[in-house]
RNA sequence: GGGGACGUAGCGUAGCCGGCUCAACGCAUCAGAUUGUCGAUCUGAGGAUCGCGGGUUCGAAUCCCGUCGUCCCCGCCA
């Protein structure tokens, strides 16, 4: 070992000690005389002094080292001088006076401060990958993330669960996200794809008695990016035969609370709520509602039916909904602000936003004259109206009105700071329903994935009216982030060609696209069922962090490229020729 | 595929919306000073032709067009 100590350990009780400490250099302060340096590793910062009256030779030494310099310093530990004491250091009440010297590496200079409130572009950060995660902060999101594995890793062994690796080389099955592709040489003309999830393996290793599976798997997908959304992510998944809903929730409400327990020391409180999927559209207008404030959507279809304001019985007419949302006594609400919010549901597709103020004598506003005395009571009472608070409407075709309100509501509890950053509020939605039509391909597709189970109640919508079947599936919800979702599978082959023919996919294609994976069930397939959670997405909510670039090591931009590595790149010809792929041939 | 924001010394920004102190500020860098600092301090110095290309103009970082890049969002993400 090059080193006795970290930079994070020293401190009064090692007084007098010998040690030799390695790092980087963070910080040089010469005073002529004294030079101070604070040397930095992984684990924390400690000074060290050079006096020229002790060692001339030294200090002339120390005179030449600059920023991210990597030094082996040999000293003596000593206390620091009444008044000299750094409070903001671990190591504050201790400095190492160097006996020794050696550099073991020059750094040019850095391009930026290591610094946790150095302000950059991402563009740079990649570029220079390496220094930004020198940066403290950096090194502990990658930390928790460490400690977030690990215990995952404990908790699933400690319940008997068997961590296997599925193949990254794949076989493409273009359903829903394109694929990443990779040729293969060996079999000129065909292509592997990189796995979106390890769904269909961990179904086969359920079917081969594994009975208890899970890993922290690496996905692809091929599509564009988002402050959440990376090329490659990662999933602790999870698949176990012989359960139903009620097993995998309290799997997954465990892990979460250790892990919530052991990395922010919060207490979270299981079990976890359910909401169906119907009843969070109809209260949320979406499918993964943050409930840690309230403005729940009011439904108004039916008491505004030929209501006197023409737009909503008109919409209401041809088949939409009405709803509101009622906003407490907002702070201000001028002309503009109206306006803003106006164009903001503009944007989403809205005609407009009409809106009650409530005053003393009931709603006002420019809309309130179309509506009758007994229709504005009746809206302020089921709204729970009273004076002082806003309610906005929006009418239109559910999806819309839904999608609409659901933003809106964000946007003001944002607006009027109504989010409790300390609550962490995680909820189960299921029922999803098993089918969406999709309206340019003109056929019914899978909502989750082909392999969901149906409830068994509503088998018999199955080719009448697949819109009604709702499936087994499950998303788990935390502060209005979707963090994970699963579902009951189909276990059995002849359920299984029957999905896959309500999807429109005909014998032929199906056994050719997943063949393998019918023929398996037919090899007495246990009842199974599993869950993914996005482990990015749950590592940046536990580090307060934004987006999850910023707890995956060598993350992509936006356009899918590498700023470090420069990947994807163009290769030889040569290359090319051996794969035959290249065109000029 | 679409909408928006941004792109000026190594880094972060001002100047741009009223074109003619063609370049300012902070950090970093370099030199000198400095026995106790800890985001050290003080003095001084060097460093950008304003993402790139074209156009308008006597004259453009500043206006126009195109293009490239970064970020946010919609579509997309079974």
């Amino acid at each position: 070992m090059l080193r006795t100590h970290t930079c994070g350990e020293l401190n009064g009780k090692d007084f007098d000690r010998d040690v030799v400490l390695t790092g980087w250099v963070a910080a040089r302060r010469d005073h002529g005389n004294l030079i101070f340096i604070d040397i930095r590793d992984r684990e924390g910062i400690t000074q060290v002094v050079f006096n020229p009256e002790t060692n001339k030779a030294l200090h002339k030494q120390a005179e030449a080292l600059r920023s991210e310099y990597v030094v082996q310093v040999d000293g003596k530990v000593h206390m620091r001088l009444e008044g000299t004491i750094n409070k903001k250091l671990p190591t504050g009440e201790i400095e190492v006076v160097a006996s020794k010297l050696t550099i073991l590496n020059t750094s040019q200079t850095p391009v930026f401060e290591i610094a946790d409130d150095a302000d950059l572009s991402e563009d740079v950060r990649y570029v220079y990958r390496y220094l930004d995660l020198r940066r403290p902060k950096m090194q502990k999101n990658l930390l928790l993330r460490h400690r977030v594995c690990k215990i995952m890793r404990d908790h699933f062994d400690e319940k008997g669960f068997i961590e296997v690796e599925t193949p990254i080389l794949t076989k493409s099955t273009p359903e829903g996200a394109r694929d990443y592709l990779v040729p293969s040489r060996v079999n000129k003309g065909k292509f592997f794809a990189l796995p979106q999830s390890p769904q269909l393996f961990k179904q086969i290793l359920m079917i081969s008695g594994l009975d208890k599976y899970f890993q922290i798997a690496k996905c692809f997908r091929d599509e564009d990016l988002r402050a959440d959304r990376q090329p490659e992510f990662t999933q602790l998944d999870i698949e176990l035969s012989f359960v139903d809903e009620k097993d995998i929730f309290t799997l997954v409400e465990g892990v979460m609370q250790k892990i919530f327990k052991e990395t922010l020391k919060l207490e979270l409180k299981i079990p976890f709520d359910i909401l169906s999927y119907d009843d969070a559209m109809s209260r949320f207008g979406c499918d993964k509602p943050d409930r840690r404030y309230g403005l729940e959507l009011v439904d108004l279809t039916e008491e505004l039916e030929g209501c006197g304001f023409k737009v909503f019985s008109d919409v209401i007419a041809s088949g939409g909904i009405v709803k509101a949302i009622l906003l407490p006594r907002p702070k201000e609400m001028p002309r503009s602000r109206i306006d803003a919010l106006t164009e903001f549901v503009k944007s989403i597709g809205l005609k407009g936003l009409a809106y009650f103020k409530i005053g003393a004598k009931g709603p006002e506003g420019p809309v309130a004259k179309f509506f009758t005395d007994e229709e504005k009571e009746i809206i302020t009472k089921k709204a729970d109206g009273a004076p002082g608070d806003y309610i906005f409407f929006a009418g239109s075709d559910k999806f819309l009105c839904n999608e609409a309100l659901s933003r809106l509501r964000t946007r003001l509890a944002r607006e009027e700071g109504l989010i409790d950053k300390t609550e962490q509020d995680f909820l189960w939605v299921n029922d999803f329903p098993l089918f969406k039509y999709n309206q340019e391909e003109k056929r019914w597709e899978s909502e989750h994935h082909p392999f969901t189970a149906a409830h068994d109640k509503d088998l018999q919508y199955l080719s009448k009216d697949p819109g009604r079947v709702r499936s087994r599936s499950y998303d788990l919800v935390l502060n209005g982030v979707e963090l994970g979702s699963g579902s009951i599978r189909i276990h059995r082959k002849d359920m299984q060609e029957k999905i896959f023919n309500v999807i429109g996919m005909d014998k032929k294609e199906a056994e050719e696209r997943f063949g393998f994976l019918t023929r398996a069930l037919g090899f007495g397939a246990p009842p199974h069922g599993g869950f993914a959670v996005g482990l990015d997405r749950l590592v940046a909510i536990l580090c307060g962090c934004d987006s999850i670039r910023e707890v995956i090591a060598f993350p992509k931009t936006q356009r899918a490229i590498s700023p470090l590595t420069q990947a994807p790149s163009i290769i030889s010809e040569k290359q090319l020729n051996e794969l035959g792929l290249n065109i000029k041939d």
